[in-house]
RNA sequence: GGGUAGGUUGAGCAGGUGGUGAGCUCCGCUGACUGUAGAUCAGCCGUCUUUCGACUGUGGGGGUUCGAUUCCCUCCCUGCCCA
């Protein structure tokens, strides 16, 4: 899923989106609601009418800005209270608020306020904001209002084998109808993404609802979660990186601000069909970053965005066929860091 | 020709009225970014050195002085005003 936080995945149109292969996308709870405001989009005709995105629309809770917004926030056991980074106005988010805002801005799947934290924390901190998430994740499916959004349910439990098991556990138990992984990418290692990741799968068994890793990834972690179980994703790395120069390619990273590039003809990845590679040369990408062109993000991102969904793409095909394995090596390899 | 204001590290500036000028912003170079307070942020950006540190540098030349970016002489260059 690309990232759309403000009902906008940043210098793309829906058109760009469908022709980048997107099928579903990302928007947020706590940033539409400030501004904005649910209601007002509810007023408008609902989230799809309001952006012109026909496709589905997972909506986040907001439990991620109770990490990132850290400072700007205070936790209790019934719900989050924020001091909104655009005018300072206090705004209360509580787990029956949330799902309340996402039926109103009418999402596909709305996902459950959690409460994640750093994974360095002492177990007693990880446990408590687990349990908080726990009995949240109750009161949201009670306060469900529209029947036709699916619900999914956040696992938490940082990095500790126990406490993500439990985790695990808790809300397979409940009705939901998605499992989502929370609170990696957060700055864990590569290795306990990984071993998180198969303590989770091993808690769900044979549990058939699909499964979602919140804020993944880069190519290499989508490997690491695709091997584990993992169905769907969302990040705002493609579309983030691309702002800053940063493509993606078959053959690694490459960053279009770097010197050399500004005689380069060839595209940025001669493999890929996106707009940005059938109709221009990285020298012209280069030369747009530097002279600061709007049409650099828009390019940069279109790539990133459509290299990314394809590589998702082959590596659902590959699962098929059996050529997992060399994709998979020939991509990990491409982005290792030297 | 006369007058006037200037000449500082790629660019633009700050500073400095006899006692150690490497400070800022651009540009440039490299890196980072994971459920987006991000078209953002960080480091570097005279020479040598991994670092510490050393050295060089205030248009050119000369003079005074223990010591000159500062004072004196002279030349060059630039903006503006007058003729």
């Amino acid at each position: 899923m690309p990232v759309g936080t403000q009902a906008s995945v940043k210098a793309l149109t829906p058109g760009d989106l469908r022709t980048a292969g997107a099928e579903i996308i990302l928007a947020n709870t706590y940033h539409l609601n400030l501004r904005p405001t649910a209601e007002r989009i509810a007023r408008l005709g609902g989230l799809h009418r309001f952006m012109a995105w026909d496709g589905p629309i997972l909506t986040d809770s907001g439990g991620f800005q109770v990490f990132s917004l850290a400072r700007l926030r205070r936790v209790d056991d019934d719900g989050v209270t924020f001091t909104s980074h655009i005018d300072g106005s206090e705004h209360r988010l509580t787990p029956e608020r949330a799902m309340e805002i996402q039926a109103l801005l009418g999402s596909d799947i709305a996902m459950v306020l959690d409460q994640l934290v750093d994974p360095g924390l002492p177990a007693a901190d990880v446990r408590e904001a687990m349990e908080r998430t726990h009995r949240w994740a109750a009161r949201s499916l009670a306060a469900r209002g529209d029947p036709a959004q699916a619900v999914f349910g956040i696992v938490q439990g940082g990095v500790d084998a126990d406490l993500r098991r439990e985790s695990a556990s808790a809300i397979a138990a409940l009705p939901f109808d998605g499992i989502a992984v929370g609170g990696l990418s957060v700055g864990e290692s590569k290795d306990q993404m990984a071993a998180t990741l198969d303590v989770v799968g091993d808690a769900l068994g044979e549990d058939q609802r699909p499964r979602y890793l919140m804020g993944v990834g880069s190519p290499a972690d989508f490997f690491t979660a695709v091997e584990r179980g993992i169905d769907l994703f969302d990040c705002v790395l493609p579309t983030r990186v691309a702002r800053t120069g940063q493509v993606w390619t078959d053959a690694g990273r490459l960053n279009l601000r770097n010197s050399a590039v500004q005689d380069d003809p060839g595209p940025i990845d001669p493999a890929c069909g996106c707009e940005a590679c059938r109709t221009h040369s990285r020298a012209y990408l280069a030369h747009l970053f530097r002279a600061e062109e709007l049409l650099a993000y828009r390019l940069a991102t279109v790539h990133n965005v459509t290299w990314t969904l394809a590589l998702l793409a082959r590596a659902r095909a590959s699962l098929a066929n059996g050529s997992y394995g060399p994709l998979r090596d020939a991509i990990v390899g491409g982005f290792a860091r030297p």
